[in-house]
DNA sequence: CAAAATTTTAGGTACGTACCTCAAGTCTAT
DNA sequence: ATAGACTTGAGGTACGTACCTAAAATTTTG
């Protein structure tokens, strides 16, 4: 069996209310009973029934995932997954919520942020582009005592602060790689559409992107980035218009993670003669089209992977815990039709 | 807060004793009175806390991966993974051991199924080749009350017995493609090299691997699998038999898990003009293959996830709980240099 | 209708830990 | 030496559930 608090009390040769105090570092024990207690721990190898002491302290984990308002499925994936996460989680007593921002307001988030109470939530998940006021008001709340981690999007603000998604510089030169050996010789220049270059993730896969088909395929041409805003309109003309100026088209890579509208206009605009499409995230939409060929491959991270990881981290922190870093690295994942 | 059994009692209007009977099917309760504490189950959401139940039942899980006795990395691995997971799930009374079987011998690994004690082992996790010796043991263990998978190999016996690993068919079908994308026009022929075509997943490989190409890739021709039973001299041997009597060739596909003594022999017979080279499994050999070049792709599973996967399934079996699905599902990783 | 059988209640202890109180012990400084 | 501080011990209750016993209530049987 494995030793209890009892063991070590006895080994240590002092009370239970002592090795208590130890354990939880109460105030009021010398440095030499600290000593004595310690290493009845080593010597017994005791690990603390973590499972024990939350019911005990009656305690649970609530944490928020603060994610953009943006209607798109790779979204709604997520907020599915933070459901089913709430299922496996319900077990050790571990509960998310999720609120939606303004992506582009970064002192609306910020003072989302300020607004939360260390009473009601644990620990936060922030999916926002980098800024100031963003990193400025996460430092805050880990001075009130709520953990963040930033989540799929931003950066990292301190050792405080993990980070729960893929490198995307890698997932572009990935997208990079697959797209120089699917088009072989074939020469052209290839498309490159964004919602927008101005979010980190973006621009960094678009970086490595670029670093590949240029160290590598140098009978390949980068375009320069589209931007949609998002706006179907807008990326039916700018995609019309970037044909016109570019007729060898050999390759289209959608950067964003939103990939239906540039893809329902990419597979109209080139009916036939069609180009080598990757794209990102794994959608409904995305899917179907991967399995009728009018996507090549798709670079995805693990909706699921990423809500549990996010979650499992915070705990951690809650906890004092380390965490296994090989569960928690999330990979850069790619799909065809045959692995789907 | 979430309802305890207390609720649940004063809810159906039982004393506590009872509602203790109806959540562990003990005898002594007449059905009107089941079914109404399964009407205030249902009323208040109750959720049974597991981890107050097994604290109290004073329950641990034991779990044993059968692995077989070859000394390959990939095997290596997941030994290695099978530790990191006692880690995390120490936590929650889990703990797996590791025990190496001969897997060219159905019978004594019969002998060693039978010889299990329910007392001592919760669940078994069984990577071996399918055979009838194996499936009648498999069936009589769970007769004894101890929960049986199929790990990374064999099949499913029954409806007791989840299979924990990829499709292999799938993962064939997604070399194959890889191989004729990335070949794009060239012609030739492919090397497919296995350690024995008598183990099943290499034969589903083999079929998937085939379908595609045969389907999409006319000027590739598949050749027969050269088996190379594990043996260094015989794998150098064979490949320089199948080179000479076949100058043209343009792709090489290693199927089994272990991949160094064939990636080494194709190495250094195709010293330039190197072939396409797709193969299995993430070892710390094929990854410097991989950031080398000397490979072009690899297919892949977690082996971390596998072993947590198979703990977890085990485990939700002997609670009678479902499993989440979609967190148990292997997937088949797609691994170039860039997304390593 | 009474006896027997079954069902239900009421109360307890236990799991391993947290956290509380009160008393007793041991220092340190004057 | 003794007050005041700090340190430690002993005992308790609690968390949510399992599991045990004895007795009470109810139903079934002859």
């Amino acid at each position: 069996m494995r030793p209890t608090t009892r063991d070590l009390a006895a080994e240590a040769g002092v009370s239970l209310a002592t090795v208590d105090r130890v354990l939880n570092d109460r105030p009021g024990v010398r440095q030499d009973t600290i000593d004595k207690v310690n290493q009845a721990i080593e010597k017994l190898g005791f690990i603390r029934n973590v499972v024990a002491a939350n019911l005990a302290r009656g305690k649970s984990y609530r944490f928020l995932f603060l994610l953009p308002r943006t209607g798109d499925e790779f979204l709604a994936g997520l907020v599915a997954c933070i459901g089913e996460a709430n299922q496996i989680f319900a077990a050790e007593m571990i509960q998310a919520d999720v609120m939606h921002i303004h992506q582009n307001d970064p002192h609306q988030i910020a003072n989302l942020l300020g607004s939360l109470d260390p009473q009601q939530v644990d620990g936060v998940a922030i999916m926002a582009p980098e800024s100031p006021q963003v990193r400025d008001a996460k430092a805050r709340l880990i001075e009130k005592g709520i953990d963040t981690v930033s989540f799929i999007a931003g950066q990292i603000t301190s050792d405080h602060d993990d980070f729960v998604g893929i490198d995307n510089h890698a997932a572009g030169a990935t997208a990079g790689r697959l797209m120089g050996r699917f088009l072989g010789r074939t020469a052209g220049t290839i498309l490159i559409i964004a919602e927008t270059m101005l979010a980190r993730d973006s621009l960094e896969r678009r970086l490595g992107f670029d670093e590949i088909i240029n160290a590598d395929y140098p009978h390949l041409r980068v375009l320069p980035s589209l931007e949609t805003y998002g706006d179907p309109e807008r990326t039916a003309r700018i995609i019309s218009n970037g044909l016109l100026s570019q007729p060898a088209i050999a390759g289209v890579y959608i950067v964003s993670s939103e990939a239906r509208v540039p893809l329902e206009v990419v597979t109209e605009v080139f009916a036939r003669d069609k180009p080598v499409i990757i794209a990102h995230e794994r959608t409904p939409f995305t899917e179907a089209a991967l399995r009728s060929n009018q996507v090549d491959a798709l670079i995805t991270q693990d909706p699921g992977h990423l809500v549990r990881s996010a979650m499992r981290i915070l705990r951690a922190r809650r906890d004092r815990r380390e965490i296994l870093a090989s569960q928690e690295k999330i990979r850069i994942e790619v799909l065809i039709k045959e692995n789907l």
